[in-house]
Order: structure tokens, then sequence, then C-alpha cells
RNA sequence: GGGGGAAUGGCGGAAUCGGCAGACGCAUCGGACUUAAAAUCCGAAGCCUUCGAUGGCGUGGGGGUUCGAGCCCCCCUUCCCCCACCA
């Protein structure tokens, strides 16, 4: 590799990188104008980050590079892009880093998020700053609170005693979605369930528009399909069972035609009834059944569960629809664990004749199977020792006898409503939000809890709620929120009529301030509103939205959400907030392995030969792909390769690695591949021998058209341009990177035949990609203005297609001869 | 168990519509330049066979459609990601 050092005509990035940083600043270049700009609009954001104390990696810097060659090819296009970044600041990555380091979080994120802008500025990337936003800002949070008051004016915001997922290491709830089979999503802490009283958003209220609307977005299919599965919306029936010994147990089911194959009911250990209807001779049994349940963490539960285990209680209910008089009518009543108390109504009427956890239940236990949905040809059922779950025709089901099953289920549902036993009904697996922590790093609520017990929401001109400093901010060990300890913050006086009042002691949970913050960014410096109806209207939706795969539902069910609320409010003009989303993939990392399949940290691993060995003993390893993990001290630091390489080839690399949207290795082996480009880019355009700043052919227009060598490379150059172009409609600008290296592997054959036209050409279409180096040969070309603000080159028509092609000849369908054009 | 994605040289990856598989880069080998090395430039290179052209085989495996399949259809294997007792 060359050094940066020696004569000032060699490719020295590090030497001009910053210098045209600042041009480009002073210029204003990246400054998104806003209403009354005269030019078509473009919002592309990327998913603003935790400013985490680890810093940026190479991963994160995937998806910036891509929007960033976005925005700059969009701004050359004529557009007034709106490229934004800032931090989401809040919430419990934060907090708990800050609990490590022993340090207030208010110190620690600003620390981080100084590290973070300056590495990302270090790569180049063309973001508005002028439009930073930190969600832990009171400037922000105080529209974040004021966004909380909308959702509470119309209903959607309510207090409420709930079981919620408590962990008792990080000493707060979390909401359904941070817990991942009974542990916490962040540190992998066990939870369990709790009663609490708590805020919660009532998200279920726009389930059916969350799932309608994603229709007309365009999104990655896998995307929207999570979504759809997280809202889960099923249709079915509700059903009242009387119980013999008195009262009634309402189940749900999405197969109400299977009625007369009921043959038990379930309910959830945890269900209230169970206490009331379960007989004395079995109440030592499912006492602790049930205890044994709930001491049980989740994920044990599910472990197990592979076996069906439940207890009797005693208990019959009737079937609604037959004879009371019937035997068959008289079904036991179970408690198990496979019924979650959480779904439905937490008790199920169980048909082990057509559902495989029923049927396997029954089994285990002994209980009657029956039939009453006969197969269509060639599927198993009960006759061949088989459950059958799909639809056929009903049988031994007294009215819905040869019925299809789409018809047996209406025909059910209506004698149930005849009865005035049940109902259509249709659920959703989607709860509502759990939208209070007791922790201290988030936005306090912008409510007073009067002594009468009614809660009251400040007005505009009391907020922010601010913060009370406070340096002993780590939960309190019997779980009450840290604000609590703040006395003097939580008793208060209600502005308005001088009334004693206490404030809220929780805070919002991490999400809050993404859900509105491309709102923000539109009109950052609003101090009166969240943001004014000029700037949505003009900037609004986001026409590009990039990021990881792992937002699928979680941040943009919620932020969709609030948007539609904000829609319903006529704060924004459109019902969706992203109108194109896209993934990056994930950028894996190599790691080694020994014949044990234990992994190996890299910088004990040489290469040896065509294979890997361990560095000393020279034991052979194998390379294998893995998650960059710091474990395997394999996660690279992009600060590391700009200073190596230079920022532009760092740019490329990430690019030249695959399609964005591909998952794929980082090899740091590969890099040197695109700093070589750029030096051999430079030489076309440099004499590094001479003393001149750039090749002197260069700084005057060649006459007329371009003949001989200069043609070829005008083919060459339309080729690139329409390769490049191309590559913006899927984001693999792996292959722009290509065409660029192609070009510039002819144009090294014959440089004194490129003309000053074809090169400024070429520096422009580079620029997104490298913007450095194509600014500082612009420069050296002594070509006016900005390259960065030139107008994007498009292909020559003329010249992009070929005026010879070999055409192959095939016989029987196999090639025969390749006849050789003469090469001129 | 369900859903999504993927599989192409030693490696990362190319290949509009079904039409010359392996662009571009890495690693490798050869040559030029050099006292030498680095850097640079030029060139070779899927595998098998062959002195060499020719020839044969080749896009995870098996079948199919087609004049023609990496690409379309059916079956199977492996890997990655997400969800997972949702009645």
């Amino acid at each position: 590799m060359s050094q940066d050092a020696g004569s000032p005509n060699q490719y020295q990035p590090r030497s001009f990188e910053s210098r045209h940083q600042a041009r480009w600043e002073e210029a204003g270049l990246h400054r998104a104008v806003g209403p009354g700009s005269g030019k078509p609009k473009y919002y592309v954001l990327d998913m603003f980050p935790y400013p985490s104390g680890s810093g940026l990696h190479v991963g994160h810097a995937l998806g910036y590079v891509g929007t960033d060659i976005v925005a700059r090819k969009k701004r050359m296009e004529g557009y007034d892009v709106l490229h934004p970044m800032g931090w989401d600041a809040f919430g419990l990555p934060a907090e708990q880093y800050a609990i490590q380091t022993g340090r207030h979080p208010r110190q620690t994120t600003d620390e981080n998020t100084a590290n973070f802008r300056r590495q990302l500025k270090n790569i180049g990337l063309s973001y508005d700053w002028s439009r930073e936003v930190d969600t832990s800002h009171e400037g922000y949070y105080k529209h974040t609170q004021k966004l909380f008051k909308t959702l509470h004016e119309r209903g959607l915001a309510y207090r409420a005693e709930v079981p919620v997922w408590w962990c008792e290491e990080l000493k707060t709830v979390l909401a359904n979605e941070e817990v991942i089979n009974g542990r916490s999503e962040r540190g992998n802490h066990p939870c369990v369930r709790r009663p609490l009283k708590q805020w919660m958003l009532k998200i279920t209220a726009y389930a059916d528009r969350l799932l309608a609307d994603l229709d007309g977005l365009d999104w990655p299919e896998s995307i929207k399909i999570q979504q759809r599965e997280w809202i889960g919306r099923s249709e079915g029936a509700s059903i009242r069972f009387r119980l013999e010994a008195g009262g009634e147990v309402e189940v749900y089911t999405t197969r109400p035609d299977t009625l007369w194959g009921a043959t038990f009911m379930v309910l959830a250990p945890e269900h209230p009834l169970v206490e009331r209807i379960v007989t004395a001779a079995q109440r030592g049994a499912v006492e602790a059944y049930a205890a044994a349940a709930r001491s049980k963490s989740e994920l044990e539960r599910t472990e197990l569960s592979k076996e069906k285990t439940g207890v009797f209680t005693g208990a019959h209910a009737l079937n609604p629809l037959l004879d009371p008089a019937d035997p068959l009518a008289r079904i036991p009543v179970w408690i198990a664990d496979y019924v979650l108390w959480g779904y439905g109504t937490g008790a199920i009427m169980a048909v082990p004749g057509h559902d495989e956890r029923d049927f396997e239940f029954a089994r285990k236990h002994g209980l009657a199977v029956r039939e009453v949905v006969r197969p269509p040809q060639g599927e198993k059922g009960l006759a061949d020792g088989a459950c059958f779950s799909g639809e056929g025709v009903a049988v031994a089901s007294g009215p819905l006898d040869g019925l299809a099953t789409p018809a047996a289920k209406a025909r059910a549902i209506a004698l149930l409503e005849e009865r005035g036993v049940g109902a259509k009904k249709t659920t959703y697996k989607l709860r509502d939000w759990l939208f209070s922590r007791q922790r201290y790093w988030g936005e306090p609520f912008p409510l007073l809890h009067l002594e009468d017990g009614t809660v009251v929401p400040l007005p505009d001109d009391a907020l922010p709620v601010l913060l009370p400093a406070m340096d002993d901010f780590k939960p309190s060990p019997d779980g009450s929120a840290p604000l609590a300890r703040a006395k003097d913050w939580v008793e208060t006086r209600d502005p308005r009529t001088g009334a004693k009042a206490r404030r809220d002691t929780d805070t919002m949970p991490g999400w809050a301030g993404s859900c509105w913050y491309w709102l923000r960014f539109m009109d950052a410096a609003n101090d009166q509103q969240p943001f004014s109806k000029e700037a949505e209207s003009y900037w609004g939706p986001v026409d590009l939205y990039v990021g990881g795969a792992s937002h699928a539902v979680m941040h943009l069910l919620y932020a969709r959400f609030w948007h539609k609320v904000f829609f319903d409010a006529g704060l924004v003009h459109t019902k969706e907030p992203f109108q194109k989303l896209f993934n990056q993939g994930m950028v894996t990392a190599f790691a080694y392995e020994d014949e044990s399949g234990r992994l190996v940290a890299s910088d004990e691993v040489e290469a040896k030969g065509d294979g890997f060995a361990r560095k000393g003993s020279g034991e052979g390893l194998f390379q294998i792909v893995t998650k960059m993990a710091k474990s395997l001290k394999n996660v690279v630091n992009p600060d590391d390769i700009i200073e190596e390489y230079g920022c532009d080839a760092f740019r490329l690399y990430e690019m030249f690695m695959g399609p964005l949207a591909d998952s794929k290795p980082w090899n740091p082996r590969d890099i040197p591949g695109c700093r070589r480009f750029l030096e051999r880019l430079w030489r076309v355009f440099v004499d590094e021998k001479a003393e001149e700043p750039v090749r002197t052919h260069l700084l005057a227009d060649a006459a007329g058209e371009p003949q001989g060598e200069s043609l070829a490379l005008e083919k060459a150059l339309a080729k690139t341009l329409a390769r490049v172009e191309e590559s913006f409609t899927h984001f693999n600008f792996n292959v722009a990177v290509a065409a660029f290296m192609t070009f510039v592997n002819e144009a090294t054959k014959a440089p004194q035949a490129l003309t000053r036209s074809q090169g400024r050409r070429l520096l422009a279409a580079l620029s997104p990609f490298a913007p450095h180096v194509a600014e500082e040969l612009w420069q050296r070309m002594r070509c006016e203005g900005l390259c960065a603000a030139e107008p994007w080159p498009r292909a020559d028509p003329r010249h992009a297609i070929d005026d010879e092609i070999d055409l192959p000849v095939q016989v029987n369908g196999k090639l025969r001869a390749t006849p050789k054009a003469p090469k001129d």
C-alpha cells in the first residue's frame, strides 16, 4: 500500500477530505430548503441510532452510505433533499450504559452522541446537521409530551391495572415486544408476570387500519407479512358455556363449526374462574399445578411444553347447542398451561379431532376424540389415526351436517346468536401498548395526579415537564420508580388552580421519541410546535426509509400508529409515514473455529496457505461467517478503515461488498482493491511524475466530436453511466462501483484520450459514491463550482448501444462456435 | 412447528425478457520495469482431458417444461434471519 506521503501529485485522500467537507458545508450544499424552494422535494431517512458507548460500526455505516449516495444523487438531479440525522437517546440502552459506567446518562449520552457525530462526519455523509435532533433534549421531549397529550385527549392513553412483564434485574416493566421467551430483549434477564397500574396506549383501536393500510405501501413483502402476523387478526366466535356448578365460561374459537366435537374444555391456570369451580377432590392437584405454572419462567413453560401437561378441575360445562340431557353435552373442564391467559378469553373449547394441540392433550390424558369434520379426498383424518385441522365437510354435527367448513362456521354462528349464547368475534394478537416504565432516563408524563384521584394533563405552556436532576437514578430495590425519590419534584401544584398535585413518576418507553422524529426533522427549529403544518405538507411523507429488518414490528408499528393518530387529529396529511421502506442487509464477519467447532477470536488467527491456522500452534482452523461480536474481536470501526485507506475507499468498499439488501461478510482483505481503484482513477487525471496538478489536456475542451480512442472512451462512459443509473433501482451499488472500475481500466490504457468533457461527467457520476476524490479532481481541473452540485450526468443514448456484437451460434441448443469479431 | 431469504470458481460477488455463465474485485501464477524489493503496468486463470487448439463436464442434489434453464415448474438437502402452544 502506498503511503500518504511524498509528492503532492500522489493520491493522498486524507490531505483533502476535510477540506472538501468544509467547502460543502460552507456552500450549504446539504441544507434542505423546505417550503418555497421551487424544487420537487425528496425525503430520504435513516433509522436514527441509539448512541451507544461502543460507537458506530461498519454495519451501521452500510445503510448510511447507501442513503447518502441516494441523497447526493437526488440533489444533483435538482431535488430539494431532506437527509437528516439524530439520536434516539432516551431509553434502556442509554440508561444501562450510564449505570455500568457509574455516570449520569446526560453526560454519557452527550459524549456518545459527540462520538457518533464525529464518526458520521468522518464518513463524509451529507446530512443536514442544522436539523440534528436528540430525543433526550428538553427542546425535543417537550414536543413528545405534547403529542402524548394528543393521544390522551383522543382517549388513546389510559391507566390500567394489568398483568405486566416485570424484569427483576432491570427493575422495570417491559412491553410484550421487549420480552422474548420470558426474558428481556435487552440483557436476556428473566421476567415474570405481575399486576401493576400502568399507562397503556390503545393501539388495538387502530389494528384494522394498521393492517389494511399495509397494502398500499412500497415495503418489502416480508416486513408486511411480519406486521400482519404480529397484528394477528383472526375471525371466529365467542361462545358461552354454562357450568354445571353455576355461572358460565366464555371461550374464543376460530372454528365454531367444530362445536359438536368439543369433548373437553381448558382454562389457563391463571383464569380467575378456576378458584371457584374446582371440586374439593381436585383442589390440591389444581392449586399445585397453578402454583408451579406461576413460578416457572415463561421460558421453562414453553420449553417444557413439548409435553402437554394439565390437571382436571372436577368441574363440568354444558355444550350450549346440545340438549343438556344429551350425554355428549357434558364436558370436563381442565386447566393446562398451553392455554394462554393473555390471548382470547384465556379459555378454550377443546376439539381434539381437529386441533393438533388438543389432540395431543387428549391422547396424553385419555380424553374422548370425536370426528366432526370429514377431510377432503386424499387427506388423512381420524380414520388414519391423525388429527385433521383443515377444512372439510361437517359430520355428526346435527344442523351443520353436510356443510362445507366456511358455511358450517356461518351456520354455527347464526345458531349461537339465535340462542344468545355466543357471537361472531374478531380477535387480535396485538394488545394495547404498555407505555410506562419505572425508569429515570425517559420522558416524564405531562400529567398531574390530583388529590381527588383524577388525572389531568398539564397545559402546553407548562411543558416541558423536565426530568429532575438526580444523582442516583438507579432503579429502587423495591421496584418503585427512581423519580418517586425526587420528592420536591413529585409534590407540586396545578398551575391553573394552585391545587396540590403529584407528578407521575413513570417515564415513557424508549420508543416514544422515535414515534415522530421523522416529523421533527421537517421543522427541527420550531420551538412552538412539534412541526408546522406547512413543513409537514411540504416534506411528508418520507420517500425512502432505510434501516435494519430488526425493526420490522416494534418501531415500524408504533410509528405507524402515532402517525395515524396525528392524521386523525389533522396534524399530518398522509395516512402513512414511510412510503418506501428498504432493509439493508446485515454485515457479518468471518470467524474461525477449530476441529471441535469452538470459535477462535480473530486476533489469534493467521492465514496459512489456502487456509487458516491458530497463531503459535499452527493448528488448522475453518473459516465461517457469523454476526460481528465483541467476543470474537471481529467488530470493525469505520474510523480505523478510513484512517488507513481514506474515506472514499471505505465508502466504496461498503457498497462494493454486494447488493445493499444482502447480508454479507466484511473482508478486510478486499478493501485495498477499492483503494487501488481510486489510485488508478487518480492517475488517469494526474501525472504523478509531472509538476502540474492535473494532466494539461484536461484543462481545455477538445475540439469536435471524439475520435478514435476518445470515441471508444465515450462509448465506455455511456455504458458506465447507464449501469450506474440502473444500480439505483435495486440499490445494488456494487454493480455501479464495478462499472466505474471497468471504465477506469479502459481509460488507464489511454489517459491522454480522456477528454475534459468525459472527465467531468465521470467525476460527477462518481461524486455520490466517492465524493472527496471527485471534488478534488474537479478542482484540479479548474471546473467551476462544486462537483457535488453538478447536474447528474445521463448516458448519451447514441453511444450506449454497441454497434458491433458477437453473435453466438447454437446447434441443437449447444453452443457450437463463437466467431471472434476482429478487434480493431 | 410457521414465515421470510439464500445456495454460482480458492473467496466476495456479476449475468435486462429464458439466449456466449463467472463482469468487477480479492487471493494466486507469469511477464515488463528495477541492482533488488515494494509500487506500477501488461497478461493467465471454472474443473477434467490435452504439448496445444479441439473435446468433455459445470450455477447445492434429483426430476420436468423448452430449440435453449443459474433464471420457469415439482421434489429434496443445507445455511441465515424472524416468529413460535395465538385456540
